[in-house]
DNA sequence: CGCGTCGCTTGATCCGCATCAACTCGCGGC
DNA sequence: GCCGCGAGTTGATGCGGATCAAGCGACGCG
């Protein structure tokens, strides 16, 4: 199912672990455990005590809460090379969320022991660790800002504009990384909504919808849209 | 307007320094800036270098983003003894919440440089601010989580609980910290409905209002209120 | 080939909460 | 004492977006 893989070479190439010298990097390694889990498994659960952190070396992560009633909130989508559970590492707290594979997933596992002793000796770790936690924290930040000032519609367009910058080739075309519904739930919004926002949008000419591909034919019209009343 | 002040003390006793040798914590504290702020006065704009991590020594601050509208919620009040602004000095960006006294406050400021220098030279240092981060993480997943799956009612007795241990003495009271408008942006409401929810819950007999202090007969019921029918 | 399922769309209706507006109360200042 | 102001309350009304329900096309499977 999961071709074969190397995993002091898939290490050495992480962000996180590109100033750690080859040595501690064979430590580190040797310490990991590597599993995988199928489309739809549960990967972690909520309450669950978490002793590692997660790295997505192939496939597709969703982290998620669900409220009595059943209902959903996609926290974070996490995609191959990106990782999860930091924060838990740091902790003595049971897991807040729910993890679940959208694909085939191969995950590596650092051990909380592992990750707390290179800290220790290795500042340049530290600040990377550092640095990682500011960004999703800052990056939570603009969630809930959204999310408490802005509506559905303009949260849709945020996300959208999010990674195109406008000096870019038009048209731009982003690609949604997972289904509309779970897109929807990362957005705080209902999948009727959310099809409805972007029906909308096409209607107005200022996005075309191909399957899971947005074209955006003028990003700048579209944040206009937004904005103006 | 404040009394005299004793810096190194004040590091001695913040937990974050708790592991600091009194060499470094003495060589911190040379480094940081003292600065007061009156009522009402900001401290921190949105989009502004920051380059320090601020302690707040006594007073309150609150953290807060602006729409373009104008409406604003309040991201996280800061007292007496706790800090804000940690993520920036590991991050360069610019600041993305504006901060504001709400009392005569006065503010620590610990220096990016002497951050950095003592995480590079004490991992305990970098463990503390590691675990503080991860924290407020955590609270902020929280957040997402009541704003996006709970009712506004649920979002106020989850407040009021918050704190509230079940096999403590009863009646409990919870003192807001701010007034009434301020407390409702942190839970994502108008000060309008955050009235109206109090004086239903008041009306139900599951709680008395008396100014600032809400005081619970009986939180056990309270919170039977928000979670059933 | 037909069937069930999943992802998505569309329409009709409803409700939680925001908004607008008016009013009260307590407090500090002159 | 009176005035002005900020904090809080209360009522009337409206809207954004949730919910419920039905239908559709694509796909995998027996």
């Amino acid at each position: 199912m999961l071709a074969p893989f190397n995993l002091h070479q898939f290490l050495r190439h992480q962000p996180l672990f590109a100033d750690v010298d080859d040595a501690a990097l064979q430590r580190l390694a040797a310490q990991c455990r590597l599993t995988t889990a199928a489309r739809g498994e549960p990967v972690l659960w909520a309450g669950q005590r978490c002793d590692a952190v997660f790295i997505v070396a192939r496939g597709q992560v969703r982290l998620y809460m669900t409220a009595p009633s059943g209902n959903e909130k996609v926290i974070e989508l996490v995609g191959t090379g990106q990782s999860f559970a930091e924060a838990l590492v740091f902790m003595e707290r049971p897991c807040p969320v729910h993890a679940q594979a959208l694909q085939d997933t191969l995950l590596v596992q650092v051990p909380r022991a592992a990750v707390l002793q290179e800290v220790r000796q290795d500042p340049a770790f530290a600040m990377g660790m550092l640095a990682g936690l500011s960004r999703r924290l800052h990056g939570l930040v603009q969630d809930v800002q959204a999310s408490a000032l802005q509506s559905g519609l303009q949260r849709v367009v945020g996300y959208l504009l999010r990674d195109v910058n406008p000096d870019m080739p038009v048209p731009a075309v982003v690609s949604l990384p997972a289904a509309k519904a779970t897109v929807a739930s990362l957005l705080s919004l209902t999948p009727e909504y959310f099809s409805r926002v972007l029906h909308e949008l096409e209607a107005a000419g200022l996005l075309r919808i191909d399957r899971r591909d947005i074209h955006l034919p003028d990003p700048a019209a579209l944040a206009r849209h937004a904005a103006g009343p």
